[in-house]
DNA sequence: TCAAAAGTGTTAAAAATACACCCATGG
DNA sequence: CCATGGGTGTATTTTTAACACTTTTGA
């Protein structure tokens, strides 16, 4: 960076703000996450959380949405804040504080392009994760955290599932995120309880085996339950 | 700010970053909330949360601490991050990211002081608040709900209670927290199963009735409860 | 007809709730 | 002796947990 570059000038020196995001995706019995090969100083060639700098004229959401598509081509998925990390020195570059987001993503829709300054994009198993650059180990930690707390009681995993799936899928999700086996009838009765979930008309296709009925989460009975004053709870 | 003290430049811009705390203490029945008087533009003479400027040397943990003490005098308390505010318009002077954080203090301990660019220091009753400044209205809401929520899953409501207390007036501090009456036998049934306070050989003095006794919360065995795998829940 | 997963109820245990009276103390 | 809040137990309801077999379908 030369020195005729730095054209923006302040009393006090402030630190860089950026945000990342942890993007999960459930796929076939495993929780992903999607990583991008850095494709720059510092960590050059290492994974990393997709992310960038907030733009001056975007809220923390927007930019964090951003950087998501620019990164990884992901758009329009559940995105939430989770935490801002500002040790001063989490960055070699520098004071760097950033505004860490995750996001569910329903893994179907989407086929990765990598792009900007990420020179690759791919899901890794949540077990099995490489050595990521700056604190993104961190970040990933508190972020998965967060979901297996949030997952029980507010209705995101529907987020990490096609819009039609089987009670079977479903329960394997939760299975998988929260890391115990549950019980079938147990499970399927406290949801159905609910009402928040639509039985279709349709089953699922090309099984070796009886079909399941397929269901789609109903979000206008969600807020009509909440409205009841009720609470998800799974 | 003249020109000349703009000495510090960057080759993009970047948004100022402060830390603003929402500080409640629970007061006879009351929970309050401690706000400070502008001694400066904008909002000049208006009522807002503590805050101020993150240095470059200090994590976002001790900008929080140390704002609240420069402005109010209060530290060593319960200080936990609550989320980070960063609408493009929420400062008029240009884009401000604050990230924001709650307090609990016991009340008790607290002489209020005020000083650096606060004229003026005052609890308000969360439920009388005046105007406030930038969205620190919004702010306290996104507080006051996830005290709410919090209490119940964690042992934070003895942050705001002397150390030594009452199991009545921890009770009326649930009450008041949470806005619901909660009947005396199940609360104390509940709260001592789960053998986390201590009760002491002590009660309370120059009260015109029978004294009730002292119990004190008791961190270890919270500690060692939370390794049990249990969970606070009141 | 076999393999694979779908679908379905009941019982027991635990937790949450509702509820009222006697006791100790100071004034 | 009275006013005030302290302290305590039980019965009922609700919720959660444990548990196994029959059905459907495609290969």
């Amino acid at each position: 960076m030369k020195n005729s570059e730095k054209q923006y000038s302040y009393e006090y020196p402030r630190p860089a703000l950026t945000v990342d995001c942890v993007v999960f995706a459930y796929d076939e019995g495993e929780l992903r996450v999607l990583l991008i090969k850095r494709g720059e100083e510092p960590f050059l060639g290492a994974w990393a959380l997709p992310g960038g700098f907030v733009h001056m004229d975007e809220d923390l959401d927007t930019a964090a949405a951003r950087e998501l598509e620019e990164e990884t081509g992901v758009k329009k998925v559940f995105l939430e804040q989770l935490y801002t990390f500002g040790a001063v020195d989490r960055d070699p570059r520098g004071r760097v504080v950033t505004v860490a987001y995750y996001a569910l993503v329903k893994l179907t829709n989407y086929k990765l392009h990598a792009s900007t300054d990420a020179s690759d994009a791919a899901w890794f198993s949540v077990h099995d994760l490489p050595s990521l650059a700056f604190d993104h180990q961190y970040i990933f930690d508190v972020a998965f955290k967060r979901l297996q707390a949030k997952i029980t009681y507010e209705p995101i995993g529907f987020e990490l599932l096609p819009n039609k799936f089987t009670l079977t899928q479903l329960q394997r999700l939760y299975e998988t995120i929260l890391e115990r086996e549950i019980d079938k009838r147990n499970f399927r009765k406290r949801l159905l309880a609910m009402d928040i979930v639509e039985e279709l008309d349709e089953v699922e296709q090309d099984v070796a085996h009886r079909a399941a009925r397929l269901y789609r989460f109903d979000r206008s009975s969600y807020k009509r339950y909440l409205k009841e004053g009720f609470e998800f709870n799974l």
